[in-house]
DNA sequence: ACCCACACCAAACGCCCGTTAGGTGACGCG
DNA sequence: CGCGTCACCTAACGGGCGTTTGGTGTGGGT
């Protein structure tokens, strides 16, 4: 913006500017339908009409149908990737992990409410290497949160009976399901549903925790 | 199965019999095909080669797709019914309800994987008198979990520092989010996971409580 | 023997699907 | 002005969809 020496930036055709406005526009509001009416739900002429254009018009900008649902379910995936794998490295105790793992986890889900819809909701209809990938990716989610259990056990901060496999799940199960039920516009953030889940969790639900004593005052 | 001792029950034309079994099978193969597949990603005509017929043919048994999905989902959400609401009269403490719940929740999603996941999936696809039915449904639903947890808090039995809606909300996470990880022919039996969920839900996960030492020995 | 209900088939109906092909107008550059 | 590019349109393609219609063979009842 400050060179005034310089030539207009080759105006004629942008050599490697391919981050056209339109071709996001298109990946948002399929984002928007597969999530409400699912994949198989959604025609091309539908995604086109909320745009503004005819069906075939699409093709301009995009290469197929499933081409969209393997990017939305992708972007998904990497926002999932990018929020976790940073607490890999991280020497925190287990629970404080767990804390800001199942935080980062839920705000991904709440930031990102359509394409994690359509993640957990039309994955079963990717092309076959897009479904490998994704199942693959999966369980190194579940080995992500099954390590850190582990961990925990470990390190003595997690109960020692507990099953890696199955708190792994009942981790995710909560983290996972909140697209069900989650609005962005609501009176909880991502943060308040994480630490009131974290608490429950890691707490328990009970009340006494193990008074043996008479409770006599 | 019917009654050995009196006489052929009206062989000509049965007045009111109309559960011939070959109506079931096609409700049985359309919530296999349903689940596996999804509603629309599943043709009539795939449904009918699976029973060795002419996609035609179905309609001589049911009458349409969407009569097909609302049994399905319909005796799905029963099935839950009858499990959970014979607890509402119990007279046990709520950790010990919730407990049972828990297991007879998990048990239903365990003895009906496929419906249920038809459950979980299609339900947006119902027509609109159906649609507005579930979701009443499961507002009930949502409600026996809160006032199970609102009970427990009255009678001291559960932290008095919980948010019903929330807990409510992480139990069904658990309970419901197995359908996509249960598989019946498992190690584990609904009892099991029932078990682990409810021992680690109302204990924690933490390892000490909080060894209490609050006053100087 | 007749009859009729039954379970199913073969073919078609109208409609919508994802996708492609060719055309049209606007715009910026030489 | 001429040219190319771009975004889009109109129209169509082949095929699959849910569903209907008019048979056809079979088997038990009278």
């Amino acid at each position: 913006m400050t060179d005034s020496s310089s030539p207009p930036p080759a105006p004629t055709v942008p050599p490697a500017a391919p981050s056209k406005p339109r071709r996001e526009q298109i990946h948002e509001v399929a984002s928007r339908l597969f999530s409400e009416r699912g994949y198989h739900a959604t025609s091309m002429r539908d995604l086109a009409g909320q745009l503004g254009m005819q069906g075939g018009s699409l093709y301009a900008h995009i290469a197929s149908k499933d081409e969209l649902l393997i990017g939305i379910v992708d972007r998904a995936a990497r926002q999932f990737d990018g929020a976790l794998f940073t607490l890999r490295g991280d020497s925190l105790p287990a629970p404080e992990k767990i804390r800001e793992a199942m935080h980062r986890h839920i705000r991904v889900v709440a930031d990102n409410m359509e394409s994690a819809t359509v993640f957990f909701h039309e994955w079963k209809h990717l092309s076959p290497e897009a479904y490998t990938r994704v199942t693959n990716w999966r369980d190194t989610i579940d080995a992500f949160y099954r390590d850190l259990v582990i961990q925990g056990i470990r390190e003595g901060s997690l109960r020692p009976d507990l099953d890696p496999k199955m708190t792994a799940n009942l981790i995710l199960s909560a983290v996972n399901w909140a697209y069900t039920w989650y609005r962005p516009g609501g009176s909880m953030t991502p943060r308040d549903v994480a630490e009131k889940y974290a608490d429950m969790l890691l707490g328990g639900l009970q009340a006494a925790p193990k008074l043996a004593a008479p409770e006599q005052p």
